[in-house]
DNA sequence: TTACTTAGTGTAAACAATACACCTTATCTT
DNA sequence: AAGATAAGGTGTATTGTTTACACTAAGTAA
């Protein structure tokens, strides 16, 4: 009773759009192509699957043989399955997204030779990219968008320790649009979920600022009731 | 310069789950298998993505070929991609879901022979299904919930002209609990897109009540706005 | 005419969102 | 040490939104 599923030459791949927030900006990874089509070009990273890994396997482990990154958190956002949307042939993409700490210390180095380098760089200076990775950013960074209104994904761009600024700097980033800083303070400081430490900024030219942590556990619980309340 | 695709042994597929409304409740269109793996086993009606269609084609190409409706606007909402999700080889596939307005004219008729039949079935009554169907269904009914809250979706499931009392029964079949029936009138007329129309319901054996339609030339100017504002 | 069933309506209270400006604190300069 | 500079930090009044809540009106059926 085996019935043979079909063979088509086709494949599947994986593409990354990862954000992360440096000196005030927001910013996502690219890597230098170091293959045909579009090499040289600046590239979301991204590669095919293999037969034998589950797609969120793959993202995982294609995201580190081009940028040297690991163990972050993806989440699929949309499948890109245009005909044509790969110069060589069918090639249907899954397309993930993750915010990560810019720390300073981790390294960018691709593993693989099929980039030759990785970088940050400002979301608001993009040149165009190949294939449909337009498309692609402008379809993540919608949703990047849509989600900070209903989960905690600032926190995981912004060091351990914050300030209410640096936040509201990043907010302001992602929305494209300047908030009141008592309205945001307030609000944020509602919610229940910002733990105030007893440390100050340190090695700046002036007034140093309170640092602040999310707590997560706290989150969870104010979360978890509301989802219980809203059915 | 050309750069090979590398060669798999795997394919694409479609699934879709398709929303109706009938007799208050909340349904999605399954069809009866008529091939292995699980066949005769109620199913979500689902293909193999031809080589040369985009994904968007073969969604609709599939609803059509297993259960004969036509023409639906279908939106992609997730692609599942685990390693052993069918049991005779690698099978991604990108889950699509619809709204649709039962209306009790429209045949459902496989033109495949891939289904034997296809029907409607009450979302709160599912067996199990094979694959990983239920947890399709359950990530679309998930979306679903969650687009309520900002779509216009619920008419898309209603007749063209409804009570408010249906619209209501409808909100709450999708978010499975009771809502204040002047609260919830007072909201939907708030916003300016139902136009009351000079006529009342039929065939009731009580008071009938007035008939509204939806305005979609009004809640596009409504919702363009707030795209405008919020940046 | 009466009973039944659903349609249709308003207000007060609590809460959330917005608009708005000045004093404080630390550092740096001279 | 005084003053300039730069960001930190704070409260209130207004408006809009959400919630809770119960009765009368209208049509049908017996």
């Amino acid at each position: 009773m085996e019935t043979i599923l079909p063979k088509f030459d086709s494949v599947f791949s994986i593409d990354c759009v990862i954000f992360g927030f440096q000196t005030n900006e927001l910013k996502i990874l690219l890597i230098e192509r170091n293959e045909e089509p579009y090499k040289s070009w600046h590239a979301l990273p991204g590669y095919f699957v293999k037969n034998d890994e589950s797609i969120d396997d793959a993202a995982e482990r294609i995201l580190y043989e081009l940028t040297g990154l690991r163990d972050l958190h993806m989440e699929q956002f949309h499948t890109f399955g245009d005909v044509d949307r790969h110069p060589q042939g069918r090639v249907i993409t899954v397309a993930y997204y993750a915010l990560i700490r810019i720390d300073g210390q981790q390294e960018l180095k691709p593993v693989s030779s099929y980039a030759k380098s990785a970088f940050w760089y400002p979301v608001n200076e993009l040149e165009k990219l190949p294939f449909d990775h337009g498309k692609v950013f402008e379809t993540s960074f919608r949703k990047l968008r849509r989600r900070l209104h209903y989960q905690p994904i600032a926190f995981e761009l912004l060091p351990e320790k914050f300030t209410l600024t640096q936040l509201q700097t990043l907010y302001e980033a992602i929305l494209n649009k300047k908030l009141d800083k008592r309205n945001f303070r307030k609000k944020m400081l509602s919610y229940g979920f910002l733990k105030e430490l007893d440390e100050k900024q340190k090695g700046v030219s002036y007034r140093a600022a309170t640092l602040y942590r999310f707590d997560r556990r706290k989150y969870n619980k104010i979360f978890q009731n509301e989802l219980t309340v809203n059915g």
